[in-house]
DNA sequence: CGTAAGTTTGACTTACATCAAGTTTTGTGG
DNA sequence: CCACAAAACTTGATGTAAGTCAAACTTACG
């Protein structure tokens, strides 16, 4: 439907785990898109709390708020060794005037990752605890899915500080949710990997507020 | 900077307070720009709980993030008396094809729409109520001075319950959080007119996680 | 293979929600 | 334009989901 977002004459980039792409308050660095790895997606709040906005995953465009701020308001940091494709500042300016199709797809992706950030918001100003897991753990699976793999089982890519980071809630909070999920034959855990052995169960979180 | 979104021959429409633009899972409706009052832009969650993912203030543009998904995933409302331009699905489409000038200030619009969206996140995901309630209220005038009215005064479009679904937390914790503001001289609450006495005070207030 | 980082689990605390009751504001129909 | 019912707001008392602190256990590197 939507077409691949695909920039001729991009950059190649391989970096290393923990390297990072852009740093929050860079002028706009251009366009990055992920080929293999995963990112996070840092913002730090005034207070200096930080908060981890989106794991990023292979085909995911990165830097897209900056096009129009002309500055990144989020650190863009390597979970793992990842190769990515990067089109500077200038050459995404110029295809955006000179390359109608370009521009036509860019903000189909753009449309696409303000309606993700949409249902984050309101995961994080409308669920509980539980309910924002089930809701993570559901969407990275789909992500996970929508690349090929399982469709019930993934492998962790990040700590659970890191995901209650994203989700708005502690590490010990996530820990005990999943272990509450375990117990209750939703999913089984062990470390960092985790299958789906009732996905209409973690829907069922999804539905109620307790 | 960003040129301002215009769209050749939209329709013009009127509503009225309580009016519906377009409901939640609707097909792709195209694009509302609005030119007087102010909408309300409300998702509802798998339990029924509801969000306000956004008001809405002349100049914004509605209905962006269904451009990709092919259906909206919010509600937009009238708050007010509103008057918007509206470009229909197909007249949006065909722009994107051919005026390559409408698609590059579409993809700004959006890149736009997303950072603040992205700034709500960080607000949700990690900010205390009495954070919350001073960004809100430092947002709200600043897009208010934006539009060129005062930059110290505003008069609330909203009720407290509307303004902490907005911000995730209950009605009687925005009418808490203004009443000490006030008592603390930060701001003068009458009703829905509020005045910022010191906005540094605010400032100050989301630097500090008491 | 040892050390640091990550995870789990329990005990205790707290910020905010919920409930409740009284007061003020708003908007609508006569 | 006014009256008055409904909606919105405020404030206090109480409950609770999730945070924080702490200590033991596990995993993964360098």
């Amino acid at each position: 439907m939507t077409a691949r977002l695909a920039v001729p004459d991009a950059r190649h980039l391989r970096l290393a785990r923990g390297d990072v792409l852009v740093r929050s308050g860079a002028p706009f660095a251009g366009l990055y898109i992920l080929r293999s790895g995963s990112c996070k997606q840092v913002a730090v709040s005034p207070d200096g709390e930080e908060h981890i906005l989106a794991f990023c995953h292979p085909g995911d465009v990165l830097g897209l708020e900056a096009l129009a701020a002309g500055t990144h308001d989020a650190t863009l940091c390597a979970m793992e060794t990842i190769t990515c494709w990067h089109a500077s500042a200038a050459h995404v300016e110029r295809l955006l005037r000179e390359d109608s199709a370009f521009a036509a797809t860019l903000a189909h992706t753009l449309s696409q990752a303000f309606g993700r950030a949409m249902r984050r918001e309101l995961r994080l100003g409308t669920m509980t605890a539980a309910q924002r897991v089930a809701s993570f753990l559901l969407d990275l699976v789909d992500r996970h899915h929508a690349l090929g793999f399982a469709r019930d089982a993934v492998e962790l890519r990040m700590t659970r500080a890191e995901i209650g980071s994203h989700l708005g809630v502690s590490a010990e909070t996530v820990s005990r949710t999943l272990a509450r999920f375990h117990v209750q034959r939703h999913i089984a855990v062990t470390g960092r990997s985790v299958r789906l052995c009732d996905r209409a169960a973690l829907l069922r979180v999804l539905l109620h507020r307790d």
